[in-house]
RNA sequence: CGGGAAGUAGUUCAGCCCGGUAGAAUAUCUGGUUUGGGACCAGGGGGUCGCAGGUUCGAAUCCUGUCUUCCCGACCA
């Protein structure tokens, strides 16, 4: 089974307390390859929760599923100026098709006559391959809108990686859609912005700040980059998800355009958006604790898990007259439970590996319980427990686990708001900043400024909200560091 | 990519300074006793010491290169 070393507690060492419980709650671990990721079967099960949860919303976008090649042809990349500069520095290039025998007998070689005509760099993101294939699919007003979504892998040579918020091969999903008018593109990049709201709060109970970014935070080759942050534990802010206007630049850089109703060429409007495994990261990061993951009912792989506690043989058999009965109507009530009958460990080490695992609820029944026609349930979100009657538990338990992902959702929202706070001299700033956490102050929307601000503070703008968060109303006021005119307060943090 | 640290059994680590052919804990396997918060006893198996060169009669140990991980920095839609 685990090792029972504990984990580093969060006060001690925040991000090894997070590499650990990464590596101990089976989630994923290093490859042999630099900066890429295995993902374990149970991290993996979460994830494709994650995607499930998020493909039917997609769909009911009219959103539909497609694959483009990993590949990308080298000059694609170069159509669109701002775009390639954005990624340069970080993609994987592939040279060569074939390998050969080392001549000198030590495995393989690359074989140096087989180079390729035109290099193909592994996709960072597919803006380009799938633009280059939409001009092929528009030709009228009426072949619009195009709503298609990928799920793949992307790979971006990062410098500096951890496992789940920045690795060199991650995967996620890229909507990519073609507009005929820039009131659509623009409308459905919120609204796509939406579905990614709705998804963090309801499943991932991740609280966010949806806004829009300023300009040194934009996509390369975007008009409008919206997005929702989260905040971690440690004061540190996550994009979560993000959504893109991307205007007409690439249907300009790639000539996609559509015969309009009215006879006329005109150059498409286009989004993009995605989420990546990262969400991995943010989900860890908001919940956990000391102990291990804590899991929001909607994402757990195991939502309930039942451990028998028993001596001998027959007495696991008595104990099960009533168990499996329960684990089925639960099963049946499309509540994901396991009953734990192994006879590896002891009930004490499966309550603690199952806390490790972030299961949301464990019941525990021996032979006491057995006799008094009761069970003791406990919930992993408070480590709290007790022992109850089992007329109507399975409704207790249903409601239970609405009450965890509520209870997940409230903490977070908790510890964010706790951790807000308005800011409005800039000397204030520089000391509040290091205290972490989310700062609303006033800027004067220059790139410089932002510059500024974090090359002394390592702080960035993390959005400029769209609406007024919780408690808070959008007022002008003037630039903590230029004192010029604000509209209104932005978010300011350090970033993950 | 720059600075620092590290890589030895599945895992955590000792051994390295001062070269002589590898050890602990834990996990794993077997048998038994156990089981309401990380059980105990006994026995067994398991490592080309990250990889590649070099020095040497002999290298986990010394030298060179390289790969990977962690921390700090730069970078990061």
């Amino acid at each position: 089974m685990a090792n029972f070393q504990k984990l580093t507690p969060r006060s001690e060492d925040y991000s090894k307390w997070y590499n650990e419980l990464v590596v101990k709650a089976d989630l994923a671990e290093q490859s042999a390859v630099r900066g890429c990721m295995v993902i374990k079967p149970y991290g993996y099960a979460i994830w494709e929760t994650i995607q499930q949860e998020l493909d039917r919303r997609f769909k009911q976008q009219g959103v539909k599923n497609a694959y483009f090649p990993l590949l990308i042809p080298k000059s694609f990349l170069s159509r669109e100026a701002e775009h390639v500069e954005g990624f340069a520095k970080e993609c994987a290039v592939v040279t060569h098709h074939r390998l050969m025998n080392d001549p000198n007998g030590k495995g393989v070689v690359v074989d140096p006559n087989a180079r390729l005509e035109e290099e193909l760099i592994i996709r960072p993101t597919s803006e380009t391959i799938i633009w280059s294939t939409y001009k092929n699919w528009i030709s009228s007003y009426r072949d619009l809108p195009i709503l298609c979504n990928q799920w793949c892998n992307v790979m971006r040579w990062e410098m500096r990686t951890r496992l789940f918020l920045r690795t060199a091969e991650f995967l996620w999903q890229e909507g990519h859609t073609a507009h005929a008018t820039k009131e659509e593109a623009e409308e459905f990049a919120q609204r796509m912005l939406n579905v990614y709201a709705d998804f963090a709060e309801n499943v991932m109970a991740i609280p966010v700040i949806k806004g829009v970014k300023s300009p040194n935070e934009r996509f390369a080759g975007a008009l409008n980059t919206y997005c929702i942050e989260a905040m971690m534990q440690d004061g540190k802010a996550l994009q979560a998800g993000t959504s893109h206007f991307l205007g007409q630049n690439f249907a300009k850089s790639f000539d996609v355009q559509f015969l309009s109703k009215e006879n006329k060429y005109e150059y498409v409007w286009a989004t993009s958006w995605g989420v990546s495994t990262r969400l991995m990261g943010a989900l860890i990061m908001t919940h956990s604790d000391d102990n291990g993951l804590v899991l929001p009912p909607a994402l757990a792989p195991i939502q309930v898990v039942i451990v028998p506690i028993f001596k001998k043989q027959e007495d696991l058999d008595v104990l099960m007259t009533r168990i499996q009965p329960l684990a089925d109507k639960l099963a049946t009530m499309g509540i994901r439970v396991k009953v734990d009958t192994s006879e590896k460990a002891t009930p004490g080490f499966k309550f603690a590996d199952y806390e490790l695992k972030g299961v949301p609820v464990r019941l525990a029944m021996g032979g006491r319980d057995f006799e008094n026609n009761t069970i003791e349930i406990a919930r992993r979100d408070t480590l709290t427990k007790e022992t109850i009657s089992l007329d109507g538990i399975e409704e207790k338990i249903k409601a239970l686990l609405d009450e965890i992902q509520q209870n997940c959702h409230r903490k977070a929202l908790d510890y964010r708001i706790a951790n807000t706070r308005e800011c409005n001299s800039y000397e204030e700033f520089k000391e509040e900043i290091k205290k972490g956490g989310f700062l609303l102050c006033h800027w004067d929307g220059t790139p410089e400024t932002e510059e500024l601000i974090k090359n002394e503070t390592k702080a960035t703008i993390r959005c400029i909200p769209m609406e007024a968060l919780p408690g808070y109303k959008e007022e002008p006021g003037v630039c903590m560091v230029t004192g010029k005119p604000s509209a209104k307060r932005v978010v300011f943090a350090i970033a993950y």
